[in-house]
Parts: structure tokens; C-alpha cells; sequence
DNA sequence: ACATAAGGTATCGAGTCGATACTATTGTCA
DNA sequence: TGACAATAGTATCGACTCGATACCTTATGT
């Protein structure tokens, strides 16, 4: 027996078709559900069709699909940007927020794992996503509170890289621009 | 803070994406992917059209579909039923195994854990899987080794509720009617 | 000022998805 | 045995994803 890598490789796959098949829930399928999902959690520079499209790792043509049959259905809503006329932002409507929350099915399953569990499993996926995204060089899209580019106060926050000021509430969003700080 | 909830579910969700986005390698897409991968896994009792809709999660419809397109692609061959000839089964061409066996990124990335964040790993997935298939009245598709129905003697195998004799290598395969042995 | 890069969209063909309606075989039970 | 339900699989539909390609528009760099 060289390593139990089958079960665990039977238990990935698996796992993700189950993801996939939870997606299809209410109207949406689950690309959409991903999408929506995503921007829902992402900060205010990171929700144009190229960031959700890093994100979800597919081209800037399927996403713009995808985030137009979310706009058809009244899920999100467009924002033009003022600075770069070639872009636009998107954000989710209160019915778009409210059909994320409605079929949470994963939310009550976490809630029944143990905090360490919860810490450990994130850990250890953490590294298996960093080690995929390196072998495709696609982004990490963390928190702005585990950036390198962060520097925090008490009461500010602050982007060195963007160089703006950032509400506390932005320190726990996804950035497109995330890099994982060197260990403290 | 209540609880970690979201991070976890960003990297769930992510990963789940990371998964779709990697089964587009060679001339396959995710599903028709899943859908090789688990005939390659499967014991000749669990290799049915209607075994492989069970653990996708996916109608018999779309299933047939996708193993329609496998067979004219040459990954898979078809073997008609003795006894049901209703029913008939599905298993890997060479061809097919060697596909699995190259793009296996994944594979690659395991390797890289150690033993504890393996089994780790294993253990918390396993009862996420257990818990998400609860809800959705799911088969588990474990293998014999860890199944209720399950007589092992040192040389022999036995399915209790087939009533077959298995070969050993037959025990770490998976099967549609496992069902999880009680804790010893 | 002009080339080139970058952000988005339109369209194509292959394929998935659930839903529905269908055929063929097998199982049940009166 | 004969009627009839249950089961295994297929065909087809409309909405959608997917990568690929071609395209338009707006920034950017020299």
C-alpha cells in the first residue's frame, strides 16, 4: 500500500459533483449560483466580467454570458465605471442576496463541524487551491486582512497597492489583487 | 465573530470551480470526465448507466448522453447483460485509461501532502460527503473493504448481499450498493 | 499620434442540464 | 397465465456553459 491517495482523489471528485448538483437550485444553474456567489463577497475593485472571470477560471466571453442571463433575471445590476469607460461593475440586487441565502444547504452542514474541523479543513484546502492556481497562474482572490499589500490601524485600513483608504467591513472581502502576505 | 463559516465556503467553493475548470484537459469536458474517472473505479456490478446518474447526481437522461459521446470518442466500450437485458455496462478503453492517467494534475498536487493531511483530509470530507448525500437521499458508492455487506477472510472475499465471491483486487473498488459498515 | 494592449461582446459548435415523453424488458400478484 | 406496474435506457426540447475566434471600443506607452 503506497498511499491513500484513491480515496481521497474518489472523495475530491466527488465532492465537486456535489457542489455542482446543489447549483442548480432555485433559477439558476451553477455557474450562475458561482457568480453570484462571488459577488456577492467581492470588494467594490474586484466585480467587473475579467475579475469574475479570473474567479471562476473561464474566459471573459462565457462569463459575459453568464452575467448577462444573472442580469436578465434580475440577480445583479450595472454599474458603469467613471474611470475606465471600457468597464462596468456588477452587484447583486436584495433578490439576488436573498436567493444565495434561501438554499444554503452547505451553510447547516458546516455548522455541525467542530471549530477545529472547520480550521483544519480550511487549512489543508487552502494549500491544495494555492498549488492548482500556481499550476494554472491564476489569482488567489483572498481577504484584504491576509494581503500583503494591507496595512491595518485600529479603526483604518488601508490598500498600499491601490493606494485607498478601505471601510472596515472591506478588510473581509475577495480582492482580485490579493497576495498572501509573507508569514509574520 | 461567529464562526469562519465564509472562508470556508469561499475555498469549497473555489475548489469545486478549480475541479470543473481542470476536467476540460484533453478531449473531454468535466462531466464526461467524472464520468470516466468512476467507470475506471467502479466494480462490474456498479458500471450500469443508471449507477453512473446515481453518483454524478445527474438524470439518466444526461447520463446516457455523456456515455453516448464517451463510446463515439472511443474511451469506453459497451458489454450488453446476461441476465437483464434491459441493462447493459460500460468500461474504460485502454485509450480511456490512459486520458484518466495523463492530465491527472491533481494526482501530482496530492503527492505533495503528508500522510496525516491525507488521511485528515479523508476523514472531514467524508463526513461533509456523508452529510450533503443525507440530504439529498444519495448512495454513499464507498468500497467493499469499509461495507456493511462485507465478509473479508484472509484470502477470500465475500458480498453478503450480492452473494458473490470477489476477487481481492475487487475490494477497493467502488460499489453502488455500499453501505457503511456499523463502527467495530 | 499612432500602435498596441486591455475590457467586453457576438457567434459558433459541442455538450450538459432537468423535464418530459417514449420503448423494451422484467417483476408482481391475482 | 395474464394484466399491469416498475425499472433500464433513449430521444428530444429549450436554456445554458464551454473554449475559440473575430470583433469593437477605450486606454496606455512611446
Amino acid at each position: 500500500m503506497t498511499s491513500d491517495h484513491t480515496h481521497l482523489k474518489d472523495l475530491l471528485n466527488r465532492f465537486a459533483r456535489l457542489i455542482a448538483a446543489d447549483g442548480w437550485e432555485g433559477d439558476l444553474n451553477p455557474t450562475q449560483r458561482a457568480a453570484l456567489v462571488y459577488l456577492a463577497r467581492a470588494n467594490r475593485f474586484s466585480r467587473a466580467p475579467s475579475h469574475v472571470a479570473d474567479y471562476l477560471l473561464a474566459t471573459r466571453g462565457t462569463v459575459s454570458q453568464t452575467l448577462k442571463a444573472l442580469h436578465r433575471k434580475g440577480f445583479i445590476r450595472e454599474v458603469r465605471s467613471e474611470k475606465d469607460r471600457r468597464s462596468f461593475s456588477y452587484e447583486p440586487t436584495p433578490q439576488g442576496r436573498a436567493l444565495i441565502a434561501a438554499g444554503d444547504r452547505l451553510g447547516v452542514i458546516l455548522d455541525q463541524l467542530s471549530r477545529d474541523d472547520v480550521t483544519g479543513l480550511s487549512d489543508k484546502l487552502s494549500e491544495l487551491i494555492i498549488e492548482l492556481l500556481e499550476q494554472r497562474e491564476g489569482r488567489s482572490f483572498g481577504v484584504c486582512r491576509t494581503c500583503r499589500h494591507h496595512r491595518a490601524g485600529d479603526e483604518t485600513a488601508f490598500c498600499n497597492l491601490l493606494q485607498v483608504e478601505l471601510a472596515t467591513t472591506e478588510r473581509d472581502q475577495l480582492c482580485h489583487e490579493h497576495q498572501k502576505a509573507e508569514a509574520a
